[in-house]
DNA sequence: CGTCATGTTGAACTCTCTCAACTTATGTGG
DNA sequence: CCACATAAGTTGAGAGAGTTCAACATGACG
């Protein structure tokens, strides 16, 4: 693993038959915060219903087609982001093709934690997306003038701290099958808060995706996914679709 | 690895033969900002050196001996701190005996960005340390009235967001040596700002600490350093202190 | 109906882990 | 002061686990 000669890659690539709708990105003034599903997920909770109309002012929409590109890795950070619809990955990519899924994205996620002047990661849309835009200046204004918003985005940043440290646990420590159990309560959890059953998971990104977010190859993950189904764990015809059987067994899978 | 059933935990035990200072733990009135050596790279840094005294009044001061410590994961979280001389680390340990070490803490860098209102790790002293304490409500008032302190809080927090988002990468996709370079440099670059060499990285922590660090056994830790060695990329006779020999070599064994 | 992307499964290989021995350094107690 | 015990680090040989390579199955799409 130092090194690999050939880059033994065939998914990571970002596919030369372009997907559905590669480079479908469409911008738009935004709709307005009322109708918002996502507004007591993100940031933009910690203001006042009241004061929203200062986010309005500030916001644009931009609407992804699954498969787009939102940010480039190493370009230039103007704007951030707050997810409204949709699933969006974050990827990393090492020259010699290695990939990181660092994380996925679902509504209410905020986008731009990141001291640096230059994206980190490449995000992607899964599905197709919709996210609300803020100006990067925009949002400093507006964190001058709403000192409750910078409170709320520090509140978030923490808890993105705290998930990506529990990740590192899973990376560090744990085998494919706990890896892969603690990833689906995971997922699972993220979609009950924003209205989803507790017992089902549904996986809109491929097994790569996975594999390059849980350090494994999509076989292992092909496996994994197998055994814990062979245990009675989980359960499954459509393999992006999961039925949570044994929720407890799925929890000590994990590692408790 | 799915659960092994006897720990085979030889180095992880917090030692019966206790260390030198188990428990050696003092608690001070704060001793004044003005001779601070990481008031630069302390959240403290976002309030002007005239406005240090608000901080002053709130703060403590906690002195470690080496294997004292600080806070255990699942204690309510009742203070924070900012790291001001020494080394610490962050544990978090599963009921079966493995352990990750999710950081190294040093200088300037602050103990408190979670949400959660019980400690998520246990922060042992690797050195002896001291930290600066404020109660976590004396900080909330303190960030209410200095905005500016709330704001280098979120950049501090976005900073090791970052960092936490680059290990991800180091665990889940390179190898052993690749681990252990990136570690070493950044480890390297963290002394530089406190006002270390570039060509030498001071390890108090043991191998068996960074192998949790890395998600490494001890043994492997210490092939990768013998293979470092060989390749003339560092050199070292004591194993706590590397000399980094050939940086480039070094950047290209952690994968650019 | 063929093609392509995705997902699953099998077999061989590789690399890290496990187990074990040995070295060196440190501290204790006779 | 030195023998002994303990902890830390290094090194070797074997075993196990995930990866790699390969084949096959399924579903979407033109």
């Amino acid at each position: 693993m130092q090194a690999k000669p050939p880059p033994s890659v065939t998914h990571h690539v970002p596919s030369p038959a372009a997907r559905p709708g590669q480079g479908g990105t469409r911008r738009l003034p935004h709709a307005g915060c009322d109708g918002c599903l996502s507004r007591h997920l993100a940031v933009c909770a910690a203001l006042p219903a009241a004061e929203t109309h200062a986010l309005e002012a500030a916001a644009g929409e931009v609407m992804l087609a699954a498969g787009a590109t939102l940010a480039h890795e190493g370009a230039a950070r103007r704007e951030v982001y707050t997810v409204t619809r949709g699933m969006l990955r974050r990827v990393r990519l090492l020259p010699d093709g290695r990939r990181l899924v660092a994380g996925f994205l679902m509504p209410g996620d905020f986008i731009g934690f990141s001291g640096a002047p230059a994206y980190r990661h490449t995000i992607e849309a899964i599905t197709e997306s919709v996210l609300c835009v803020f100006p990067m200046q925009s949002m400093r204004r507006l964190c001058e003038r709403y000192p409750e918003l910078e409170s709320g985005m520090l509140a978030q940043a923490c808890a993105e701290l705290d998930a990506t440290r529990a990740s590192l646990m899973l990376l560090a420590r744990m085998g494919p099958s706990e890896r892969l159990a603690g990833f689906l309560i995971d997922l699972a959890e993220r979609q009950r808060l924003r209205g989803g059953t507790a017992h089902h998971v549904d996986l809109p990104m491929t097994r790569a995706d996975i594999a390059d977010h849980l350090g494994l190859t999509i076989e292992t993950v092909s496996r994994s996914f197998t055994r814990l189904r062979q245990a009675g764990t989980i359960a499954f015809d459509d393999p992006r679709r999961i039925d949570l059987v044994d929720l407890p067994a799925l929890r000590a899978a994990a590692g408790l």
